[in-house]
DNA sequence: TCGATGCTTCGATGGCGCTCGAACTATCGG
DNA sequence: CCGATAGTTCGAGCGCCATCGAAGCATCGA
């Protein structure tokens, strides 16, 4: 009798219309802030989270809390698929891709987040990392950890390319932290190596700090050495 | 702004506990009359009847409308697909699938439906039919039509067999009509041809009608000379 | 023709949950 | 340390919709 349908449960989670467009935006599987959602979904902030608090807890999205913001993500293939099916199934009303473009063109290119860098080629370093075996990423409880692990190879060949790596792992300050990269919705890296890294690329004067803004900007020559050195994959 | 996010409208229809126990018991492709899935679901007739409007109105559900009762099945593969992964996405919780087993075992068999043969003997006849391409059923929006078309092919075959088609078709009668079976939840044949049939297996001394009841009782011979006849791909 | 059955419509009731304003906490950046 | 920004919590308002009783319609079967 009081069996509980667990199908309309969820089903209602994505019955509610705000709820609805914000899962719509994040199927395209950027990770988005909770007031970008709000927006979305045309509710104040704090309806957004109250929403946003339901979806986490059902375990449909995936939380990367981060400082003062909290960006969301699909939980996983099966939450999109459910959704997928659904929006194919509703094909005949008119289903509006809502537009969340980033209104801030500027300080797209690169630029310093907190003390480390971020954009594009903060973006690539991190992603090149992953794959190349540097660093391993790890989850607990459907939050992604923010806190990453340097392998034996990752130490090895930063090492090499003249990062002071052994210096860093003596310091209190966590050595690598996956940072949500504002403009890219993708991770950075952050930590003392994340901090290391820009103070590296300032150094070796491939770029320079603006004075009173948070732009980095990287000369041409400069920006070609990061690839080579740390972007291997995105050069010939 | 106003843009209908259907999805949400669509998530919304399954997300209603009565709807959705009702469409979680159509998944086994059966039929199911109103009254049925007011049970399924817990509810009153009338709230089913309001239930079952809505889903039919969106779609998701086909109607077998049917003299006194309704039959409902669900509409297409993609509901299906949708709610397979809606339960496969709420696996964690407790899924009950509702009994709604049928409560009566008696005139399961043979029995008259009105004035034609229902029953297992008389859906398989059916189910023949449709495959040899003795009839064409047709679909106009949303409804199964009840009314069916006999082929040439047939119309000529079922003559062979003795029965008289070209004087059933001089009549005013519906020549051939599907009829939902109240056991089986499958169609057998009304109409004409179906109150001939059961007259034919009468004469033919296969089966007797019981008085005062609508029980048909074959004798095994009748019931092997009705599937040599008439559902020859039941018999080796 | 008449009762029984299956289903629908209508209207009134009630509750769940979405919504936002206001106040609060936490983090960032200078 | 201070202002600005991101997000949360709380409480009150309110609208939508599920629900059922009662009445009505259609069909069946005798």
């Amino acid at each position: 009798m009081t069996d509980g349908p667990s199908i309309a449960k969820l089903a209602q989670l994505i019955a509610e219309p705000a709820r609805a467009a914000m899962l719509t935006e994040l199927m395209s599987g950027r990770a988005l802030t909770a007031t970008e959602l709000a927006n979305v979904a045309n509710v104040t902030r704090q309806t957004a989270s109250s929403h946003l608090a339901k979806l986490h807890n059902a375990e449909l999205l995936v939380l990367h809390a981060q400082g003062r913001h909290k960006y969301f993500v699909l939980a996983n293939e099966e939450v999109a698929e459910v959704l997928e099916r659904l929006i194919g199934l509703a094909a005949r009303a008119g289903h509006v891709p809502l537009v969340t473009g980033p209104k801030e063109a500027a300080m797209r290119t690169a630029r310093s987040c907190y003390d480390h860098l971020a954009g594009p080629l903060a973006v690539a370093f991190y992603e090149n990392a992953v794959q190349q075996g540097w660093i391993d990423q790890q989850v607990s409880q459907g939050c992604l950890s923010r806190t990453v692990q340097l392998t034996e190879q990752g130490s090895t060949q930063l090492q090499s390319l003249g990062l002071p790596i052994d210096r860093l792992q003596q310091s209190k300050r966590v050595l690598c932290r996956a940072c949500m990269d504002w403009s890219e919705r993708k991770n950075h890296m952050a930590g003392a190596l994340g901090a290391e890294l820009l103070k590296f690329c300032i150094v070796k004067q491939w770029a320079a700090q603006d004075k009173g803004s948070r732009v980095v900007s990287f000369n041409p020559a400069g920006e070609t050495a990061f690839r080579n050195a740390f972007v291997k994959p995105c050069v010939p």
